[in-house]
DNA sequence: TTGTATTTAATGTAATTACATTTAATTTTG
DNA sequence: CAAAATTAAATGTAATTACATTAAATACAA
């Protein structure tokens, strides 16, 4: 019996505490269904999450420090994160034109190609999540926003 | 403008994509809170399930495989969250009688009332959530099990 | 029984992460 | 302007984690 069912099961203190764990459980459920499925793109979810980031520019270029304030998963390593893209040849780094301290990172078109090849892989992806209605989708979203203030 | 905000603006392709980054998110979110709780017993939060799992065991003891079974996280390294719950003198590891290959853990008197004094931490702590009603937090658990099926 | 396979835990390792420090550039202040 | 403070990114490091391998004990099969 795997801890999924065991969470039911298991009798709480209170339905907060429940909750508490629900949320940190299901998150590293559905953070490693998602991390397999970028695995053959040799991505992490952090460098997938920073490749979107540079995508919502459509073009413009940010800094590292503007990345990780965009970030989901707030990190210092921002600069080895951008390193690994970099590597691949997904974004272009280069000196920030006005402020020499900084650095402009840029997505190159063939980051562009993997996002777009992401994207369909996703919306095929997400089709498991089927028996949900969109009511309950919409009503967990607004619970999770909830449960954080 | 954090991301907390910026989840509730950003568009997304779909409720179900909001909701993967939502649950991922909020998971984070708040597991970074309990390791905060966490830090001044100089316990992390695997560290705190698996003696949690211990106590569960009422005085049994139980292998290390057991162990992972049972953990919320599981990991192969259950062996050195072992050893560092055993440095600190809260669990007992010794060599499991009927079975010379398994290692048999037992939470010492200490772990326990490390557990009880956290216990009264985290039910202080729970009330940041006392602006869900109890409802809420009902319908959260059952959405988040119905997102995993 | 004896050799093989399996099980349990520990260990080795490479990569990742968190946290602090460093380096270089810019801004602020006297 | 010059010195001090701040900012941006990179780097060093220690700890953690994921994954594979090892070592020892047990189970199984010929």
């Amino acid at each position: 019996m795997g801890i999924a069912n065991e969470l039911q099961q298991t009798n709480f203190a209170s339905e907060e505490a429940k909750a508490i764990v629900n949320v940190i459980f299901t998150g590293n459920w559905i953070a490693y269904q998602q991390q397999e499925l970028l695995k053959p793109f040799d991505l992490s979810m952090q460098q997938y999450n920073v490749l979107r980031i540079l995508r919502g520019q459509n073009g413009k270029p940010m800094t590292v420090l503007a990345i990780i304030e965009r970030m989901l998963d707030r990190t210092s390593n921002a600069s080895r994160l951008v390193d690994k893209l970099v590597e691949k040849k997904w974004v272009l780094r280069r000196e920030c034109p006005n402020d020499r301290r900084a650095v402009d990172v840029l997505i190159l078109p063939e980051g562009l190609a993997l996002l777009q090849q992401l994207d369909e892989i996703q919306n095929q992806w997400v089709k498991r999540f089927e028996h949900m209605t969109q009511e309950d989708l919409i009503k967990l979203n607004e619970l999770l926003d909830l449960f954080r203030n």
